[in-house]
DNA sequence: ATCCAGGATTTTGCATACCAAAGGCTGTAT
DNA sequence: ATACAGCCTTTGGTATGCAAAATCCTGGAT
């Protein structure tokens, strides 16, 4: 998804960005940011997290970081402070961040929250839905169900969260939207290189839930959505554990 | 509740922190933490905000808070930062800090995703909680209609704070208590200063919900919180409304 | 009077340099 | 082995500088 590290942008030979280069070829739209450093670092570092290039429990020295991706220490700090208030390091005084490492108890608290959100984004949802929406939902299912076919678990896993963010959007609440975006993509860090994802079952009941969306019963999306949300955690369980350590 | 910024660490003329002066009186516990700079700015930054000192809107020129505070740009920016991702300031690019400036949907929002968090928390409050932590429930509810009988509508609101956040507690899952802590505080933000507390109905239905969860009874004790909630939620809908300016 | 251009000012975003204090590491004396 | 002293690394903070962007201001031209 994000940009790997090394396509950093254009920069003289004191580091400081130079837009010299940017002017010729592209007299592209003004109206493009140019995106803060300081979150640019956020995402590379996001990304290196979620890849296990930063393995959890890893000490994250600033001074490091900075030179790796060849900025300074400032927006460094700043991307790690965000990193910690989202959960993704653990920002020890007087020590610096180390990669957040999950237990087992918070994965399955996490599980448990976002079982809830997505309910009430399903409920939601099935009270806004139009039928442009409802046509749109079944697209992204059968971009699932195609993965699925081609055993794409790539696909799959990408088609998985289109649908359920699309749903979330649906829902009307942006609040709401922020929250389990926050929480799905922990989710997904904790839970992914675990368990492979669940296969036809679950679209089936992607199935089922979208038909309950298009009946506008905001009862019944409710039911099916914690359901399948709960028969994730389940399988987050059931796991193959790998052999305890030490 | 915080404390005011003004009893700031001490410091040498320089503005560094010295810590000759508090060498002597305190042979104080060595355990304490220094507590980070930046996380003090934080919080006198949001204890400012949600007094209604910094108003909603309004430009947050760092200098000015770095000068104010005395302390240096960096912890400002870092203590801006966090204030971003928690909902607090709007962080323009290249323009800088503003205070949030909440709309009613977006309060509408907030309290509904607060209130399926309650009720999750209710729920598993009722299937954890024991005879020790029942007790202590009917204290903070004696506390509350104490002061309720006082008028203390600041105690009041204390008290309820206590009361949810102890649920929070027994729910026994540390994400959903992070996330509810969150939401709360800015619901408090939007909300208090409107509607005036809900008085005896709200407590009411406070120890109901203490039965339902002496008794164990999961369900009960998340429909009884849903309907607590939802009519917050209500009362802020039927607030008086300030004539609409402009 | 109004509008606008363009210069002056302010503010951000980052870089750099520096330093005190805390924590970790290592080697040596016991 | 253990304890301790001293060194090294890293953080957390200060100070400063500067380019680019945004904003403010001002002086015509209409």
């Amino acid at each position: 998804m994000t940009q790997p590290v090394s396509p950093l942008p254009d920069r003289g030979p004191t580091g400081r960005r130079t837009a010299k280069g940017a002017l010729s070829g592209t007299a592209a739209r003004r109206v493009e940011r140019p995106a803060p450093l300081r979150q640019v670092v956020y995402e590379a570092l996001a990304e290196l997290i979620v890849n296990r290039t930063l393995e959890p429990g890893q000490h994250l020295v600033e001074a490091d970081l900075a030179e790796y991706l060849g900025v300074s220490r400032q927006p460094v700090r700043e991307a790690l402070q965000r990193l910690q208030t989202e959960g993704w390091v653990d920002l020890r005084p007087a020590q610096g961040a180390f990669v957040h490492l999950p237990t087992d108890e918070e994965a399955d608290h996490l599980l448990g929250v976002r079982s809830v959100l997505e309910a009430y984004s399903a409920r939601l949802a099935a009270g806004q839905a139009g039928p442009e929406d409802v046509k749109r939902l079944w697209e992204l299912h059968h971009e699932g169900i195609e993965a699925l076919a081609d055993d794409d678990i790539e696909a799959v896993v990408a088609a998985n969260s289109s649908l359920h963010a699309f749903v979330t959007e649906l829902s009307g609440n942006s609040v709401l939207a922020e929250m389990i975006a926050l929480v799905d993509r922990r989710v997904r860090w904790y839970y992914t290189p675990i368990a492979r994802p669940r296969g036809h079952d679950a679209w089936h009941e992607h199935a089922q839930l979208i038909e309950a969306i298009a009946a506008k019963d905001p009862v019944v999306a409710e039911e099916i959505m914690t359901r399948h949300t709960e028969r994730t955690r389940q399988a987050f369980h059931d796991r193959p554990r790998e052999e305890p350590q030490s």
